[in-house]
DNA sequence: TAGAGGATTGAT
DNA sequence: TCAATCCTCTAC
């Protein structure tokens, strides 16, 4: 399991990119469901694509000032849960979004959650993900070294399988939109967008 | 308290 | 290309 420490950083960028990787792991009810993080985003309070630029407080977004190690869980477009890994040191709000996952274990409950036989492209997105391991809100600003909800270490990756590149969905951010913090697995095919 | 819009997804 | 869908945030 991930230590406080690995989140608490100063970099959200450095941890976006070693978070690639890792396995994020839930379990509800007594059932694992578990997968390779292979896409993530970085957002800090620095710049406009976040939540928290210019340390904006609300009640939405409040967790992100708390200490890293935590989970930010919201509710986006009205239908989807994003989940966020919480960096850096409390006031100093800063996220790692989590976009897309490759399904290690608990796939039959995946299937089930996501009413699906197949298990092609899954947890390929940040919205879906979440719903494929039952996260939601009430996950929200939940300690990520709990019982029912970790990260630990996966596969080692190289840094020439990095891909470098901009976020999605965020042209609301003007020039901050450009800031090259996506970071996802060179021809993974769980990756949402190539 | 009203109105606008969103870190997405899946169907057309 | 577009609708679904429900908070959240801002302005009045």
């Amino acid at each position: 399991m991930l230590s406080k420490s690995f989140f608490q950083r100063k970099n959200v960028v450095l941890v976006a990119k070693e978070l690639l990787g890792k396995t994020l792991v839930t379990v509800t009810n007594g059932l694992i469901t578990s997968g390779t993080i292979v896409e993530t985003e970085a957002y800090s309070f620095r710049e406009r694509g976040c939540h928290a630029y210019l340390n904006r407080m609300t009640e939405r977004n409040r967790v992100m000032f708390d200490e890293g190690g935590i989970a930010y869980v919201y509710l986006c477009y009205g239908i989807h849960n994003l989940f966020n890994v919480v960096t850096n040191k409390k006031s100093n709000a800063e996220a790692v979004l989590i976009r897309s996952l490759q399904p290690k274990q608990g796939e039959e409950l995946m299937k089930v959650r996501m009413r699906k036989t197949s298990l092609k492209r899954i947890t390929s997105g940040p919205g879906k993900l979440t719903k494929a391991l039952g996260i939601d809100r009430t996950h929200n600003g939940k300690n990520l070294m709990s019982s029912d909800i970790w990260i630990e270490e996966g596969i080692q990756v190289a840094r020439k399988d990095i891909v470098t590149t901009t976020r999605v969905g965020i042209d609301y951010a003007g020039e901050d939109a450009k800031l090259p913090w996506r970071f996802y697995l060179k021809d993974n095919i769980w990756v949402s967008k190539q």
